[in-house]
DNA sequence: AACAGGTTCAACCGCTCATGA
DNA sequence: TTCATGAGCGGTTGAACCTGT
């Protein structure tokens, strides 16, 4: 309703992103640095909608992403991360150097989702499910995070994880602080289409 | 070898938030 | 204070890939 769509769709490329498309996005972030995204794919040649440019900078293309799989320890930290913030998935990756919220998104909605719930918990409310409550691998995270943090208890731990406390040795900061240095840091270590 | 069903993940959509005029 | 615009976020989709039969 009045709303102005967020480019001409009628001369934007949709779909899959192509290697000249991502090495014409690379060069000119590498010259010109990130942002003013609207206006970005008529400078640097893109038949793209701005928004896309973003996203397929900042979840395919940012030389710091670190990309494979998910180690153990990242995976605990999302689980705990998402106990206290829920769904806030850009802070999360802000936690996590070298992972996109997409990426989490899609890391938690294809993995972890499923993992909780073969250990009998609630991957909304990280509570035990009641059918599952014997489970052999139930450990329901509210006891994970209250002996992550000696001064959690289950029914606290979500107001006790609002301060700077650090809980089992994670730094739970939830500060928001850019979760990404400038993109000028290292242009040399910009991947190659090569390497996508 | 061929097919069906399941899984993964890149990308899009629509909304809210932040900012400046 | 209000409105317009751009940026960012979370939910969802669908094509590509994988696995089992």
């Amino acid at each position: 309703m009045g709303r102005s769509p967020c480019c001409e769709k009628a001369h934007t490329n949709k779909g899959a992103w192509t290697k000249e498309e991502d090495q014409r996005l690379v060069a000119y972030i590498k010259a010109h640095g990130e942002g003013s995204w609207r206006s970005l794919p008529n400078a640097a040649g893109l038949q793209r909608c701005g928004k896309s440019c973003r996203l397929r900078w900042i979840n395919y293309l940012r030389p710091d992403l670190k990309r494979g799989n998910f180690t153990e320890e990242e995976d605990d930290l999302i689980i705990k991360l998402h106990q206290i913030l829920g769904n806030k998935w850009s802070v999360i990756a802000g936690r996590l150097p070298g992972r996109t919220d997409n990426e989490i998104k899609n890391y938690w909605n294809t993995h972890i989702k499923r993992k909780l719930l073969a250990r009998g918990i609630d991957p909304k409310t990280h509570r035990q499910l009641r059918a599952a409550a014997s489970s052999p691998f139930s450990r329901p995270l509210d006891q994970l995070a209250a002996a992550a943090c000696s001064s959690c208890s289950p029914e606290t731990s979500g107001a006790c994880h609002s301060s700077d406390d650090d809980c089992g040795g994670i730094d739970l900061n939830l500060s928001i602080s850019p979760p990404r240095g400038p993109p000028s840091s290292s242009p040399s270590s910009l991947p190659t289409t090569e390497e996508a």
